[in-house]
RNA sequence: CGGGGCGUAGCGCAGCCCGGUUAGCGCGCCUGCUUUGGGAGCAGGAGGUCCCCGGUUCGAAUCCGGGCGCCCCGACCA
């Protein structure tokens, strides 16, 4: 019995990815746009959902001997001119302060009172190692000060052309690891320490998965050494770069006078390294799981994993069921978040087509019928196999079995999403540019194909194809029998993996 | 910053080309009754600076000029 929607459908990811997100995080209830250009409000929905990633995070920050603290939002701008090449990267999307009062115009509106102009203006920072690094070199002597390994969660400001919902906003959250060691050794160790951190954190709470490795010189950091990037591929088969790890070398300290003296004596400046995560991976946690019904939550991350819906056709049916769901829930560890639907103004159908498209993990029905047999209703948001939509179990079995049934649906949609990168993705036998634009454009998805490494050849590819060079990738995801020559016919030095990206 | 599209009720839209009563529809919202295992039904009701400013006209959502905003597609970026 087909029932015609009064809602609006949502567009189809195949009819229009695009419009299918932007449907999705606003039907969701994840964020909203404000009144600002490019800046968006995350709902309370959405911003549980960043909590939640927030907090593993920093539990894992944590582990690695990191601490939290805080700096300043504003920076003066001469810190920024320090680092050439940052500088660079950051100078066209500034948000810059000026003056530091308003004072009323003849037309009764308000205009920056030019006796407040600053002397020197102050960038709202994109970015904060140019003032932790400032900071630090007060605060390191000698080498006994160090590793300083710090964390800050905080919101930056880039002034971004085009913007998307937590995909690419003018401010957005993020954290921001900052750290300072005596060798260039334990700075690349904690680089790609932070880089496994984020790896096992997208793959085990995500459920996504991404291929590591280094960047190209043309993609790195503007100011590091070398940048180390997690890059998972969404359901549109265009790439997303998840989290950056950078070794920052010397660059940061020898601006910033950042130095310490070693066990020997002399004074060395210090290695430094940053790492960061941003709000862009609630964008790419919608991008690798949705579907046509909404969004799709793995359970560690799911704001509600467990939603009841009642169903009942007199207020003491209604109750009765309540009561029962009630006495279930209480039994339920703590650990499980659950959410019992008790609306009386829809009907059990229009919640259950709301609380698909909220991507909540499992549901659970119970009525009238069920109290007599002592059974429940059970569905999945994404069920193992289709066959298999409605569960019809025993109440007590059901409610004791559900943290392990979230625990299986969390390794499933690993696994799922694992299954459709490799299915998006072309290894081998890519001769020539052609041949990628080709594939790029027909298939799209990761494409891995061997670089001469040079930064011309990249710049040509990129050109032509409308792709860009994702990673090098580390050595568990290259092929098994790595292509010998790179598009260009000359000898490839490591192999590389391409796709279109967000 | 270039190209395209759109601004009318909370949301989605019609009306505009061809100016003419109190500006309309669906969803949502409020009240009541009946309902509730896949988007409930009926009845009643609330809700609008038609993006803004100016012009043309007896009369502008509609025509003209200027502005603003948003979305989409490109160049740059987490």
């Amino acid at each position: 019995m087909s029932k015609k929607s009064k809602e609006k459908a949502l567009t189809s990811q195949q009819e229009d990815f695009s419009a299918w997100y932007n449907e999705i995080v606003l039907r969701a209830e994840l964020a909203d746009h404000s009144p600002v250009r490019g800046c968006m409000v995350i709902r309370p929905y959405g911003y549980r959902l960043w909590e939640l990633m927030r907090d593993e995070l920093d539990r894992r920050f944590r582990e690695t001997g990191h601490q939290n603290a805080y700096f300043p939002l504003l920076i003066p701008q001469s810190f920024l001119s320090r680092e050439a090449q940052h500088i660079e990267g950051f100078a066209k999307e500034a948000a810059i302060v000026t003056h530091t009062r308003l004072r009323a115009t003849d037309d009764g509106g308000l205009e920056p009172d030019p006796a407040s102009k600053l002397e020197e203006p102050l960038i709202i920072r994109p970015t904060s190692e140019t003032v932790i690094y400032e900071m630090f070199s007060k605060w390191v002597q000698s080498y006994r000060d160090l590793p300083i390994l710090m964390n800050q969660w905080a919101n930056v400001v880039r002034w971004e052309m085009r913007t998307r919902l937590f995909l690419r906003t003018a401010e957005f959250l993020w954290q921001e690891g900052h750290t300072a060691h005596a060798t260039e050794a334990e700075a690349e160790e904690e680089t790609r320490r932070m880089l496994g951190v984020y790896r096992s954190f997208m793959e085990e709470w995500m459920a996504m998965p991404v291929v590591t490795g280094p960047k190209s010189e043309s993609e790195k950091f503007p100011g590091a050494l070398r940048t180390y990037t997690t890059e998972a591929l969404m359901r549109d088969d265009k790439a997303l770069q998840a989290g950056t790890s950078h070794n920052l070398g010397q660059n940061f300290s020898r601006q910033f006078e950042l130095t310490f003296q070693s066990e020997e004596g002399s004074e060395e400046y210090a290695w430094n390294t940053s790492w960061g995560v941003s709000t862009r991976l609630v964008g790419g946690l919608v991008m690798t799981h949705g579907d046509d019904r909404g969004l799709v939550l793995p359970p560690r991350l799911a704001p509600i994993q467990v939603v009841f819906v009642p169903i009942g056709r007199t207020d003491e049916q209604r109750e009765m069921v309540l009561g029962r769901i009630r006495e279930l829930t209480d039994r339920l560890s703590a650990g499980i978040r659950i959410h019992v639907d008790d609306r009386d103004n829809l009907t059990p159908g229009a919640k259950f087509y709301e609380w698909e498209m909220k991507g909540v993990p499992v549901r659970i029905e119970i009525g009238p019928k069920d109290l007599e047999k002592g059974q429940l209703v059970l569905v999945e948001r994404v069920p193992a196999e289709e066959a298999e939509r409605k569960e019809f179990l025993d109440q007590q079995e059901a409610i004791a079995g559900l943290e392990d049934r979230l625990e299986r649906i969390q390794a499933r949609l690993l696994e799922q999403a694992r299954v459709r990168r490799e299915e998006s993705t072309t290894r081998g036998g890519v001769a020539s540019v052609a041949e990628l634009g080709r594939i790029v454009e027909e298939r799209g998805g990761f494409v891995y194909t061997g670089w001469c490494g040079s930064d011309e050849c990249e710049a040509r590819v990129k050109e032509e194809t409308r792709a860009t060079l994702r990673v090098l990738p580390d050595e568990e995801f290259r092929s098994a029998d790595a292509p010998t020559r790179c598009l260009c016919g000359e000898a490839s030095e490591t192999e590389v993996v391409w796709a279109k990206a967000y």
